[in-house]
DNA sequence: GTCTATATTCCGATAGAC
DNA sequence: GTCTATCGGAATATAGAC
């Protein structure tokens, strides 16, 4: 049974995901838990310490999921990877880190601290999946690991939000075309 | 000289680029342009129909720029494109695009529209060029040309996200690679 | 930990004068 | 086309009782 602390986490990142952090309020959150306005900020006394909050936990989840991956070949690493962001855009969200660069200018630097950690994070350990997946010969690309990384990531952070956008199988088909090209 | 009303269409694309539509009110508009309040209503009565007009020029925007260029050689056309966003990304910006998608759920269907006009009048053009270049000998790619213009597009939508995140030359990487790619 | 109550500020929007 | 004035509402946040 998660804690009420929890619960708050999970629907403010459901909100900032689906609607965008400056376009929810503490009464979206309160009424969903049928509490009041106050008791959310018994928890989180700003609502930047909930952004920030939100963000610790993308954190720990990715390094579970880091762990979970561990001792996989890299190429299923990866496939799993792409799969996570499919799951998403199905969902109707975005990822945590797009939705937070495009409010960017609106955060506090505690919270943009914590928005930089992750992405460094998952840009980190993509190069070294990729780089190891290369040198077992998985996986083949021709720019660096870090670049291709983040080609890679680009290609899933803004697939994501296009597809809420054209609407079609335009994020399967950049999905399928990434794997095809780091298998040829 | 331009109009005030033309003023308030180019502050609020400013501001939603680099805060979010949701981060940005009329009065951020009034008081930079030293009018009131209610002057800026009087042009757009409801905000939806600001993030209209800003969404409209830069539909116009883009018309111009594909006419601009639609005696140029495919590479060239490419490489003008990414450095445009080489441009947005140095002016601390992001795409439309982008900004819409965060705040997509809470824009009604009126500016969805636009923006998805917007959307696929950039993504119908690339696969255009890259088809046209790619029967030209000019460049080089496996994927079908709409496959391969989204993942340049959602390369350089995310690239301007995550540069702000990261402020490094990841930026830059990408986009080299992105051509280096398309010309090997 | 949750409540009531409230302070404060801001926002989008409208009416009507100039 | 811009102004003053103002409405109604919502948002963030706090004080203090239970």
């Amino acid at each position: 049974m998660p804690s009420t602390k929890d619960k708050i986490v999970q629907l403010a990142d459901e909100h900032i995901r689906k609607n965008g952090y400056n376009a929810f309020s503490y009464s979206d959150i309160a009424k969903t838990l049928k509490i009041k306005n106050a008791a959310v900020h018994y928890h989180f006394p700003a609502k930047t310490d909930l952004a920030e909050a939100v963000i610790h936990w993308h954190i720990e989840n990715f390094e579970n999921f880091k762990e979970r991956l561990r001792e996989k070949d890299e190429l299923l690493q990866v496939k799993t990877f792409l799969n996570f962001y499919n799951s998403i855009q199905l969902s109707g969200k975005i990822c945590a880190v797009g939705a937070f660069a495009t409010d960017w200018n609106s955060m506090p630097q505690s919270a943009q601290d914590q928005v930089r950690i992750f992405s460094e994070l998952i840009i980190d350990w993509l190069t070294e999946v990729l780089e190891a997946g290369k040198e077992k010969k998985l996986l083949t690309f021709d720019a660096p690991p870090r670049t291709e990384a983040l080609k890679i990531i680009t290609n899933m952070f803004a697939a994501t939000q296009l597809a809420r956008i054209t609407n079609s199988d335009d994020f399967a088909d950049v999905k399928n075309a990434v794997i095809e090209e780091l298998t040829i």
